[in-house]
DNA sequence: CACTTCTGTTACAGCGTGTTACGTTGACAT
DNA sequence: ATGTCAACGTAACACGCTGTAACAGAAGTG
């Protein structure tokens, strides 16, 4: 990982050097700058990771500037101004800022924030939407963890819907503790609309009933999906993990 | 582009629900929980674009659940919370939030700032895709999308319709997203006809039909091009993107 | 024009899932 | 023990969602 490169925009020079100083300090590389010449300048000449802009820049304004880079790059801006009213931070929001702090601010928060910023860019870039797909193990169970259905100790490949997928897999995600069924219930919750929630009555203890008659040797007398009465459900098996 | 789906965690179900109800207002769903385990089920069981966690939760901290959770995930993280001081803030951003809300807070604002981070989440992961997208790879398939056609695993060459090319760009440009039939309708329609998007009735349906007999080995129990029941489809295969 | 190919509509069957009803179980008080 | 009551299991049912065959235009091609 290369040291990142900040472009500081301010008309201020004392500001200006105060930035940079404090960015240098940290291990950044801060260039400054003053204008959105200079800004294209710069992102035109090498990589630039965050521009640090200021809203008021004399006869220039940061706002203007930020939505018109938007529009081209997507570097990271972060707009910095004494203009610290709801509105004006909602019109920096507006035109794509990705964060805006408030003059005069704390020198180690707005380093946070900067790094904030930058490791979000960074995460999201670099590994493109990588699904977290694992393969469980349980009482001779194999569970693929990415298709409805799994394998019984005997060979046999078992269908699940895909509501029943689900089910397991919040079970797993809780091993040997107890879930209510609310808890449940929130969590299989696709659309969020609380009202359902309420209505759902005994949809889950269908749904566990049906789990079993595919997963348990007796259903009658479940070992791995048991009840917790007067609670709700848990899953007590020894689950392993791989990947 | 899909709805963005957010999780509420905050212990307090009247600020709970103040919060869900503004983000639905505006189009995103919001799914309610209020601890580890919720949102960890939450995670294993479905995809979560940003997690709004307040930070005292009862016997739980959202700090310390933020930075478990970071080792983990990539997921977007804003921290709400009533302690605002700096020192507070900055231990936020330390395990890796992307941002810190005080309470109380402006709603419009912070509707700004959930959009700002997740905007830069998706411009970040996305950037593989702005990039003119030349060849796509699944599951053997290869799909060069300026063709209407793709090769097979075994190496004969599949002729696809437009409107199957279309779709098929639609599901390989959102991976591991499921789309409702809205939003595939409305990716679909070129001319901008919002009222032929409800005329459509069941053509997507018979659309993917169509190209599961295709693509799928069997178009019985596809594999890539998934129901998601009452939802819409995901296309579920790991996919490689060249140039 | 005839012919082919693509695409949307309709109808129907099958399946997944929630609800209801009823029987069983377990906890607890008497 | 025994009764009581709430919690739980599950069979039966109802309903909505989805897959798909069959058909009908639409659009291209010669």
């Amino acid at each position: 990982m290369s040291i990142p490169r900040l472009l500081v925009v301010d008309d201020d020079p004392e500001m200006r050097s105060m930035m940079t100083q404090l960015l240098r300090q940290n291990s950044f590389i801060a260039l400054p700058a003053s204008s959105e010449r200079e800004i294209r300048a710069h992102l035109s000449n090498g990589r630039i990771d965050l521009i640090l802009l200021d809203v008021m820049l004399g006869d220039e304004n940061g706002i203007d500037i930020c939505a018109r880079l938007r529009r081209e790059q997507d570097v990271p801006i972060i707009l910095v101004s004494a203009l610290s009213a709801d509105h004006q931070r909602m019109a920096g929001y507006e035109v794509g800022a990705d964060d805006y702090i408030a003059k005069p601010f704390n020198p180690q928060l707005m380093l946070a924030r900067v790094r904030a910023v930058m490791q979000r860019a960074r995460r999201s870039s670099s590994l493109a939407y990588r699904r977290r797909t694992r393969t469980f193990r349980f009482d001779g169970w194999v569970f693929d963890g990415k298709r409805d259905d799994l394998h019984s100790p005997e060979g046999y490949l078992v269908a699940l819907s895909q509501r029943e997928t689900a089910l397991l897999k919040v079970l797993l995600a809780n091993p040997h503790i107890p879930l209510t069924r609310d808890e449940i219930v929130t969590a299989l919750d696709v659309t969020g609309d609380s009202d359902k929630s309420e209505a759902q009555g005994r949809a889950i203890d269908m749904l566990v009933g049906r789990l079993r008659s595919k997963i348990e040797t007796n259903p009658k007398d479940p070992q791995m999906l048991r009840t917790e009465r007067g609670v709700g459900y848990i899953f007590a098996a020894d689950i392993s993990v791989e990947e």
